[in-house]
DNA sequence: TGCTTTGTTGCGCAGGATGCAACGTTCGTT
DNA sequence: AACGAACGTTGCATCCTGCGCAACAAAGCA
């Protein structure tokens, strides 16, 4: 819609993944480098990217600052920092806290197992819907036509030959965990990782995010980590109640 | 330079303070309101923005996931996570590292001690250039006519009775800093807090980071906190060396 | 010295960004 | 039920702003 501004947050996505100098920058965009210049100008301004001494453009502070309050403003992730650890330390492995974010599943917190392989997943970056157990617990809150529309609109892209392959599988997987109260994600992303995931409730009763802990098989079979759900959902109860969830 | 861009960043800094509606964004950016609705759709396909169910705008969850590549991106703070984490066990304190970006003193990362009042700084956000300890380690390696150049351009804020109050001070403290290899923070930010910090250094011996820590008097008297000094250059001399730098 | 690479400035043109007005909805109120 | 207020959305005409160009400056290199 907006040109200029399209192109500067381009511009941002590029310096995210490496430091560019000004014709880089002008090349990545395609466009003169005085074009470049006077965009860079700008976001520099604000903060938003700086100049190291040497002319290469990076990512700056302003972003570090505005990421650490938005993460803040997610009251959510403020109520469930202390869970999350209680909980990883408790289970000694990987917990996630996810949320819905206008048809995305984004995490938003993590608690790294020290001991496991590092799960590929960072704050922000969004979860793989059809797979990923956090995302069929948020999904599986939504109402049925939102539910249909997403289902819909998803690539099933199969990572492991569990990997759920359409619409109608996913659907009656959602059903599914809305009734159960949690999901399980049994290598279907990672053929060796199993997770299982439980909903966070807010005041009102709906889903505000979901919590997974995510255990490789050779750590602990799929049997082993289902043993774990009593301790997870003791956590999203936990948390649900700090968010003013009051038990019905 | 770039106006629209301008504006949209504006209104990035604006929803960092807090979330607002279409409206709202058109009155702070003092615009008509399609044309801050185009601002806001272009912002949203790029995830900088999000819109809940209720039409009101956050900042969206591409500023974590650019956030904290960039912040990866930083050499020195990858090597120096594992340092921060045992210094701050060790000491029990909060931890703070920092780096010089382009003008001014920005906070890279931090461990808040369990049980003492939480400092006022924030991932991101420039520490005070006069006061903070951390700002003097960086200050005082810039090379004399830069270190001038600053010392003239600042205001000096007097936050406390024991506040530098100007250039000649801040400067005869920075040759101090300079020759002691630590810097102090006695109460002259807030009353009752005092900070020591310690430079890290690259390989090329040039200042890259620095690292500090801050106490409340009434945890620790002025003395003690002295006292940790060995203890931190302990810590900046290891990250120093996982960075690069050899003792001369 | 000349050549390349990279950052910077001024300018004129055109297209993109802007404000306007009208419409559609959803509220809450009378 | 009817009304009006508040808010989001769309299409359009205008004009300003963001664009590419070309020339300049400075630094690195053969």
């Amino acid at each position: 819609m907006s040109q200029s501004l399209s192109r500067a947050l381009r511009l941002l996505v590029e310096l995210g993944r490496q430091p560019c100098s000004l014709d880089d920058a002008a090349r990545v965009l395609d466009v003169h480098k005085s074009t470049a210049l006077r965009l860079l100008r700008t976001l520099e301004e604000d903060r938003f990217v700086y100049r190291d001494p040497s002319f290469r453009y990076h990512l700056g502070s302003q972003f570090f600052a505005l990421a650490t309050t938005a993460l803040d403003q997610r009251q959510v992730r403020t109520a469930a920092g202390p869970h999350l650890t209680a909980l990883a330390a408790a289970t000694g492995q990987t917990v996630h806290l996810a949320g819905y974010e206008d048809g995305h599943v984004v995490y938003w917190d993590k608690r790294d197992a020290a001991h496991t392989v590092r799960m590929y997943s960072r704050i922000g970056l969004p979860a793989s819907p059809h797979t990923a157990a956090v995302a069929k617990v948020l999904l599986a809150d939504l109402d049925e036509p939102e539910r249909r529309r997403i289902a819909r609109a998803i690539t099933y892209t199969p990572h492991t030959p569990r990997t759920l392959t359409g619409p109608a599988e996913l659907l009656a997987e959602l059903t599914a965990v809305a009734d159960r109260g949690y999901a399980v994600d049994h290598g279907e992303h990672e053929a060796f990782m199993n997770c299982v995931a439980a909903p966070v409730r807010g005041p009102d009763g709906k889903v505000t995010a979901a919590v997974s802990i995510s255990v490789p098989d050779f750590v602990l079979d799929y049997e082993r980590v289902l043993a774990l759900v009593p301790e997870l959902l003791g956590a999203t109860r936990a948390i649900s109640i700090d968010c003013g969830w009051s038990a019905p």
